[in-house]
DNA sequence: AGAAATATCATGGAGAGCATCATTATTCGG
DNA sequence: CCGAATAATGATGCTCTCCATGATATTTCT
């Protein structure tokens, strides 16, 4: 029960309201003083002193001021988002994203490339490459202007950013992924497991963002879960939560099986169910009974406020979000609100783009970020 | 994705500071200014502020020099368990449990009431009720004495302390526990379940003192498990969390069957099995391949560090362990450490004692608890 | 132009933490 | 038994952070 509460030094408290003072300013518009006193609830003296601190430090401009109102105009404050940069990269088995965000998170500019399961690790790392160069060079950048990248890859991922074991991918295992996107951009490289990034993309940008405790289902050619438990990513202590795959029991190793045997093209299943095709109907039925087995799993174990439903399949909402919900409710306890991602296939590339602004964050906090230096 | 790190107030870091100041005293001896300074991380002029406003409040005493040393003798301080008593209260299926602790959560006066299954439920609420009037009396307190309590039960218990389902004892469903315990001691009431209580006692006290996420598992005549997560105990968005039992696939429903079939009394299996009875050695396989079953779902969902087994059946803990270990390697990706629970039947209560005890700290923080009234 | 409204700026004070140094109480060695 | 060494205590003054209050500035409304 440690807790590690510290407490500490009076700068520590300073550090708290500047990240508080950045938090109100972040992703929404422009405020006053007034305005962010009231948000952080620091006095209104104090609130402008952080405010003139953030100023020098380059964390924070002064906004336009919006004319209207009676009385002196307020200044108004905005965060400089475009004050550091972020490299987020999805590495699937069909495509590569990778995408260049600002601060903020707001993507500046993206590149895809289409790949195979079957290619080799020299191959995929070369398509890395030219998607997160592509990207760069659309948004006007050098690696080094890059103050964090994440990375979302299948399979389990080690905490130094080495791929442990992919199933899809065999070739994949054993790559140093860290080491690899640090070539491309020399700041600190996060990698983590697709399932998880596209859970903390939905918690921050998708249809959880209010939820605390979460479950996400990547349904899709591969069947994953990730966890997002009291407003956290769970990792687990090597990295390896969500993993309830590797129960034969649960169901979500034939989940799949079921439609492919329907049908060359897994995609077309669902297309088919929904014309009315017995058969497909059946086959979606027999998924949708597998994948509810692990999730009711992982419900029970957890009783989250909200299921969340990604991966490629997401795409066929209105043939499986019903039956989902009934399956779980014939297990469930307590049957949590069940939604589908509204990321669609970008889900893994937003939520790397959060590991990375996670870790800018942390290093706000500490003055140990790129920006003390510039100025 | 909220985080609500206030920080705020100046008062704020001054309570952090104390907290941290009273958590470096508690439970181990006395210590000198200095040792706090050093644990505390504190400069040694605060940690003497801090510790003059905790003596003059109460929550610390001076203790007896220690002789020996050269230099000046330092003054030495404790934490003052005996200020404040907190209640904990185990209401099983066969016996209740009541304890009177101090602050340090040392058990003071202990008293144990036989029950049985059958009870109705005003019977039981009155073992409870003579169960803590032998526990206060034996500790020559009164109700008001008591700071907080903690009541841990079968079943699912609601945010405000009512019992709102128990499959065990259906006599028990809808029992208003916090306001039934209220009236015996009329402070905070806190009402848990009993798996996640146990979960609680052995991250505390148990052997998992030093394991932030860890999956306890309850083996005996019903099977549950607790969760503790980050540290923190896991509830759920609705207080149902670790209810994997309710998956039939995993084997806990049935899982008990094994035992009884093979012999009337379910202990004696155990027995009979060390013994070298062929068929009991059976039945205590076929159990543990259903707790392993439903065990896998937990550790493959969460990835604990650590997998403690508690519950009546941990005494045969040389019967149980090895095979768990052993099914677990089966099913999961990394088997995680597997322990025996060391606290027996004391772990429910004890996990009741903790949770009276966090609800008295969180007051310390804010000020409100009740020394400083009293001073 | 004056009143009202609202924001910024300046001053002073309180609380918390820290560094420094003088003071005090021991033990140890001779 | 006395002085040196050791280590804790106590006092002083500084800085940092936050806050309350009131003076000043800039705008709109009448």
């Amino acid at each position: 029960m440690a807790g590690e509460l510290s407490g500490g030094d009076l700068s520590r408290l300073r550090q708290l309201n500047a990240l508080a003072v950045i938090k109100a300013l972040q992703g929404g518009p422009s405020l006053t003083l007034t305005e962010v006193a009231k948000r952080t609830g620091l006095s209104r003296a104090s609130t402008e002193d952080v405010v003139r601190e953030l100023l020098d430090k380059g964390w924070v401009a002064e906004a336009g001021a919006t004319a209207g109102g009676v009385g002196r105009p307020a200044r108004r404050y905005r965060f400089r988002a475009e004050a550091g940069r972020v490299l987020g990269i999805d590495i699937g088995d069909h495509k590569i994203r990778a995408v260049v965000a600002d601060l903020d998170g707001a993507v500046l500019h993206s590149a895809r490339m289409p790949v195979t399961p079957e290619m080799g690790r020299v191959e995929r790392l070369e398509a890395v490459d030219r998607a997160a160069a592509e990207c760069l060079e659309g948004a006007n950048l050098s690696g080094g202007d890059v103050w964090a990248s994440g990375v979302g890859t299948t399979g389990l991922v080690d905490g130094a950013g080495r791929v442990m074991l992919s199933e899809a991918l065999p070739e994949w295992t054993g790559v140093d992924l860290a080491a690899h996107v640090r070539r491309l951009a020399p700041g600190p490289v996060l990698v983590e497991n697709d399932s998880k990034l596209a859970a903390l993309a939905e918690c921050w940008r998708g249809v959880a963002r209010y939820a605390k405790d979460m479950v996400f289902l990547l349904a899709g050619l591969r069947t994953g879960a990730g966890l997002v438990i009291d407003g956290k990513l769970h990792r687990g202590f090597a990295n390896a939560s969500g993993e309830i795959g590797a129960l034969p029991v649960l169901g979500w190793i034939r989940a799949q099986e079921h439609l492919s045997a329907a049908s060359g093209e897994a995609g077309d299943v669902f297309a088919a169910a929904r014309a009315g095709d017995k058969a497909a109907a059946n086959a979606v039925r027999r998924y949708v009974k597998d994948l509810a087995l692990g999730a009711s799993a992982l419900v029970l174990a957890l009783d989250p406020q909200m299921v969340v439903v990604g991966g490629g399949f997401s795409r066929s909402a209105d043939v499986l979000i019903e039956p989902l919900r009934r399956e779980l409710d014939r297990w469930c306890i307590r049957t949590p609100e069940v939604r589908m991602s509204a990321l669609g296939d970008e889900g893994v590339v937003l939520g790397a783009v959060r590991l990375a602004l996670d870790d800018v964050e942390d290093r706000v906090l500490d003055g140990r970020s790129p920006l003390v230096s510039h100025l």
